[in-house]
RNA sequence: GGCCCCAUCGUCUAGCGGUCAGGAUCCAUGGUUUUCAUCCAUGUUACAGGAGUUCAAUUCUCCUUGGGGUCACCA
């Protein structure tokens, strides 16, 4: 079976790029009918807040992920850490370091100031005297000291790493006795059964120091799966500064989900030449086989044409519903069904659909001055007048057809385009020049408020 | 700086020795629309550079250049 994790750190909000190596790892448990764990590496007390991993779980409930069983904090499990931690100490394949965080930070500084590669020296690896005094000691694993580590990566194909170069004896515990990341990583990893690690390749040159670990344990090495990175467009790691890389920041900005996971899935993986996926198919077609090895850059146009795709295509309803955070309710509207029909096609994101919803239901207040000068000529007046005095005797006026009737009839008995009525009654109506077909509109809002617009905009223009 | 990774249109990507280097997005133009948007059509734009292997390199190898990541008692 096919086990995976998203194992982020909660030190903020759940960010783009999380989200993406989260998404990869759910959908190659879910194809596989695998199971997909989320875990909360809490390790560092001074640096974690609960609100962090709560907006986490938000954001996943959001997005519609979900994980088996309950969250795991690393922060309770303790005790486990503790005897595996013991073991080593125990088999002789860990030990205490005396050190001191001085006596470190100089022996780092002899190391640069000789142009040497910083790492600890080994001092206590062999040391059976007595300890110095007044020191609360770290547990160091004994790391190969030559050789070659080899991390299989399922991404980026073999890279070997010279024991010599990246490893000495690392801190599994801190003085105050808690575990280091790259200890508990693989403890829980080994642990929970996660097979398959799907993760930022910014942990790829961490990888031989969990794999050291997984050895000393004895536990079965997972295959890893290192997916590059998203940079924004400086070419750096994704950033606060990046404007929005909160992902619960693309809720409030008015993505869908649907869309928001589909331009995801697509930045660093590919299917031939698909671009839409719904999340079915999604699941269907995942491989970590077709991620590919380089950064991409990040970049929004396409979430912007996703989004307005799965606008366009959502239903009615469910659109309604989603408007209500906009403090828009349709749900019970009678022509909720020609508004939405009208404006979904012109709307990149929830808040536009919601604001052009608003410009049409609410009567105008102001008009566009440009447009009036483009739009009002000599006859206007006229030509709104001819069309009220229709609008006044009609009855039983409900679907746009109804309205474009009436305004064929203005067009054709005044010996007029089409552009003569339409441009000024669109004035008069939306207070510009852009916007949904007018027979719309004036089935949205009825004929009283269609007519109190144009006596409105005729007072206005006389 | 050491170690590691990466390199196709502006961006996301397809390609896995022989292709007019494909798709999407963006942009531009045209059509449709009373307008805007949608939709449709058309167009501009890419294999970082240099050696080698081969009958043949975008594709394989090496080097250069460029970019990125990582080097903690952070995760």
């Amino acid at each position: 079976m096919i086990v995976t994790r998203f194992a982020p750190s909660p030190t903020g909000y759940l960010h783009i790029g999380g989200l993406r190596t989260a998404l990869f790892s759910y959908l190659w448990a879910k194809k596989n009918g695998g199971k997909f764990f989320l875990r909360i590496e809490d390790t560092d007390k001074a640096r974690n807040s609960v609100e962090a991993a709560e907006a986490i779980v938000r954001a996943f409930e959001w997005l519609g992920l979900s994980y088996d069983g309950e969250v795991i904090y690393q922060s309770n499990r303790d005790e486990i850490y503790a005897k595996y931690i013991k073991q080593l100490l125990d088999e002789g394949k860990a030990y205490y370091c005396y050190m001191s965080k001085e006596e470190l930070a100089e022996l780092r500084e002899t190391q640069m100031a000789a142009k040497e590669r910083t790492m600890y020296n080994g001092k206590y690896r062999d040391f059976k005297g007595t300890p110095p005094e007044g020191i609360e000691p770290a547990i160091r694993i004994k790391a190969p000291q030559s050789g070659a580590i080899t991390v299989k990566d399922r991404v980026k194909g073999d890279v070997v790493f010279n024991a010599l170069d990246i490893l000495d004896d690392f801190v599994i515990a801190r003085a105050d006795g808690s575990p280091t990341y790259n200890f508990v990583v693989a403890v829980d990893d080994a642990l929970m059964g996660v097979n398959e690690v799907i993760r930022g390749d910014d942990h790829l040159s961490n990888t031989p120091k969990q794999i050291v670990v997984y050895e000393a344990l004895g536990f079965k090495i997972p295959n890893f799966y290192h997916v590059p990175m998203i940079h924004n467009h400086d070419g750096k790691k994704l950033s606060k500064r990046d404007g929005a890389t909160d992902v619960m920041e693309y809720k409030e900005m008015g993505y869908t989900p649907e869309a928001l996971l589909n331009f995801l899935v697509r930045l660093g993986w590919s299917y031939g030449d698909q671009e839409i996926f719904s999340m079915d198919e999604m699941q269907e077609l995942f491989n970590p086989k077709n991620i590919n090895k380089s950064a991409s850059i990040y970049n929004t146009e396409k979430l912007d044409w996703l989004n307005a795709h799965y606008i366009k295509n959502m239903s009615n309803s469910v659109l309604a519903e989603l408007l209500k955070q906009y403090d828009l309710i349709l749900t019970s509207h009678d022509k909720k069904e020609i508004l939405l029909d009208a404006i979904k096609e012109r709307a990149k994101t929830l808040k536009e659909l919601a604001e052009l919803a608003k410009e049409i239901l609410e009567t105008p207040t102001i008009y566009d001055e440009k447009a009036v000068k483009k739009a009002f000529k000599e006859d206007s007046i006229e030509v709104l007048n001819a069309f009220g005095a229709k609008l006044t005797k009609a009855e039983e006026l409900h679907l746009p057809s109804d309205y474009h009737q009436i305004m064929e009839e203005v067009v054709n008995e005044m010996n007029i385009g089409f552009g003569k009525i339409g441009q000024p009654l669109r004035i008069a109506l939306l207070g510009k020049l852009s916007g949904p077909g007018l027979d719309s509109v004036m089935a949205i809002i009825g004929k009283n408020e269609t007519m109190l617009r144009i006596a409105q905009a005729i007072a206005a223009h006389s």
